[in-house]
DNA sequence: GTGCGGATACTCTATTTCGAGTAATCGAGT
DNA sequence: ACTCGATTACTCGAAATAGAGTATCCGCAC
């Protein structure tokens, strides 16, 4: 078996597809489009071709023929080996399984806001807090449509999955800025002086120099501990 | 200002940095490290020098001098631009105020879920609750330990945030897997089923030529919406 | 004084990823 | 008959990413 393994989850989403019927790569992105895949599975051609042929390289889906209609570009349809199918079911097994330290955009942001003021910062989670509200409502006009067109919930588990998560994430943003605003987290006066300092020309390399100084003893804890 | 937009949230780590006094890319890593930031930005090393250097050709930021000691490599110390500050709270500002469609690994193995048996994945998804636990009590430990240490709340807002996902998909999970065996989850049992002829030797492909034969009036809705 | 683990400070290259671009065909209208 | 937009089916190259590899220096035990 081969040892530089594969990462892009399409690879397993074509494996998962092959499964089926052998298929060419463009009915691969056809299909996963038309079940909804490429809400949960990142698809764009590039890494469909290059996928493809890396699972090919490595043995788990081989071209089972290759078909020319008249001009139109070459076809090459392919099917997937018993050691795909191994991969396809390890694979799936890893991911529901195991959870994995997905950097999430929100995470990069919260980590870094004390680089903004504290108003401005609740101001702007306000703002997400309305898009979420928004994205809620989507998904639960596709949960309506869905449920119209008789389509089970086993089809429709990922977006049941992203609500749960964009209402957690709505909970904790709302909870956050309030926190800011009432002075409840922990830290946020300091912050708060921070920022008014260097709205009044201080700069923040003077600050880092001495921050109990500028800060008072709580900013003791931002100096490294020596 | 330049047309091509940085996207890796490492590129804002970068000038956050820069913003408190100019340093060299390795500097700017170790203090990302030491400040726990690596748990929220994905850092190495490759990215980290060409992200500091298309930063450099943005104008972001600027070579202030390079140092050469003895005959260890060079350093290239960094400092902010003006359009670099600009562009810090710009971007900042965007991370907070817009939720992104971030693709979790676990989406993407919900959505392929069928792929396995239903008995599988319960099994699997328990395994995933307990490592979910895991996690949060070590995301605890890690309250626990900045508590003594005095290091306020907003240093941490990130775990928090974390500890509120996990939490959450630890409470989905367990659900589904509940769901799944307890058959409420809708399509449950034709999923069953399938599993039960593929089995018993009867191929996919068959299967999906034919479903309603194989499975019954309920998988009318796997056909293609004619 | 010498060996050696760990820190310092990058460099290099192989993959991957992205998405715009190309080029042919089909069907519906005019 | 023709044309215009949508669909089919991929190709290509620039850019980003990952992480192993390199080379130097420091401190401390022996």
């Amino acid at each position: 078996m081969a040892k530089s393994s594969l990462s892009n989850p399409l690879a397993l989403a074509v494996l998962s597809c092959l499964l089926e019927k052998p298929m060419h790569p463009y009915e691969i992105s056809t299909t996963l489009r038309n079940r909804g895949k490429e809400n949960s599975i990142k698809l764009n051609y590039g890494s469909l071709y290059s996928v493809v042929e890396s699972l090919s390289k490595h043995g788990m889906i081989t071209a089972s023929e290759t078909v020319r209609d008249g001009r139109r570009p070459e076809r090459t349809v392919y099917e997937i080996t018993p050691a795909g199918r191994e991969k396809h079911d390890s694979w799936l097994s890893e991911l529901l399984s195991t959870p994995v330290r997905d950097f999430t955009s929100l995470e990069a942001g919260l980590s870094l806001m004390p680089g903004l003021s504290p108003d401005e910062v609740s101001r702007l989670l306000d703002m997400r807090a309305e898009k979420l509200r928004i994205s809620l409502r989507s998904l639960q006009a596709t949960f309506d449509v869905a449920g119209e067109r008789g389509l089970p919930d086993l089809f429709l588990v990922e977006d049941y999955y992203r609500r749960a998560m964009t209402q957690a994430e709505l909970d904790f943003v709302v909870k956050l800025a309030e926190d800011i605003r009432s002075g409840a987290l922990g830290g946020a006066k300091v912050w708060q002086r921070m920022h008014e300092l260097v709205d009044s020309g201080v700069s923040l390399e003077e600050i880092g120099k001495d921050p109990v100084r500028f800060l008072g003893e709580e900013a003791r804890v931002m100096q490294p501990p020596q």
